[in-house]
DNA sequence: TGACTATATTCCTTAATGAGTATATTGATT
DNA sequence: AATCAATATACTCATTAAGGAATATAGTCA
């Protein structure tokens, strides 16, 4: 995997918070929409130049695009990830967004399969 | 420092290996041109881009400006440009960019005073 | 089949980036 | 003062990025 790609995949804060909460469980659309608060379209595109550059892989799970890190990854990607996560253990924007993970992960609407994944 | 500014430093190759030089030594432009083996507009340009974003520092030394990371640098800067190091340790360009510099630092022209302060 | 839900894609506009060419600036030297 | 060396800036062009609005697609369920 290039650096390059993987910082330019970084350069975006809606990505990048995007990218740490997958560093916690996979998730759908709908969930980043209500966890980021941000518009259906804003999050697809984004995921789709993740998915695009490799940075994440999807399945569909009946209506639903359940999103991850991929399975194996270069190690460039996974050193950066720990070096994120590091990064923003005190950022406030980045904390509210793993509370409310947590909370999705309880009193989640539907596609709450999803979180059964999280077992990597 | 915004963490998104450091990823949108970091996303230009050149730029990449530039800072990676740094965490070394300070450096002058004609350094850069040499190691790198970009021209001279390139070079500065890209040096100016990361003045402006406080990435980079400089002063000047007679006809030459000596850029250098500056003294004080903010946690996030610091952990990602450990992270960067350890990314590139096996990487064919740049380490022969680090073989360059040592090699200037031995043979180098003129600006050779720029080494002394290497010793942050 | 038809409506519905979740998600993706297209089109458009605006702004930023990266590179090259030419030119300007600044300090040093004679 | 004139010249030179090192570096910076302005201008232009092509490419990419980001966002919003509208529309398309693909599964699901009645």
């Amino acid at each position: 995997m290039d650096l390059i790609q993987i910082y330019e995949c970084f350069c975006d804060r809606t990505r990048l918070r995007m990218l740490h909460l997958l560093t916690v469980s996979p998730l759908c659309v709908c969930h980043f929409q209500c966890i980021l608060g941000e518009p259906q379209v804003k999050v697809s595109k984004h995921l789709a130049y993740l998915r695009s550059r490799k940075m994440v892989v999807a399945i569909r799970e009946g209506n639903w695009m359940i999103y991850s890190l991929p399975q194996k990854r270069a190690s460039e990607l996974e050193n950066n990830l720990r070096c994120l996560r590091d990064c923003v253990r005190s950022d406030a924007i980045f904390r509210r967004d793993l509370k409310k993970l947590a909370a999705l992960r309880k009193s989640c609407c539907e596609p709450a399969a999803v979180f059964a994944l999280a077992s990597r």
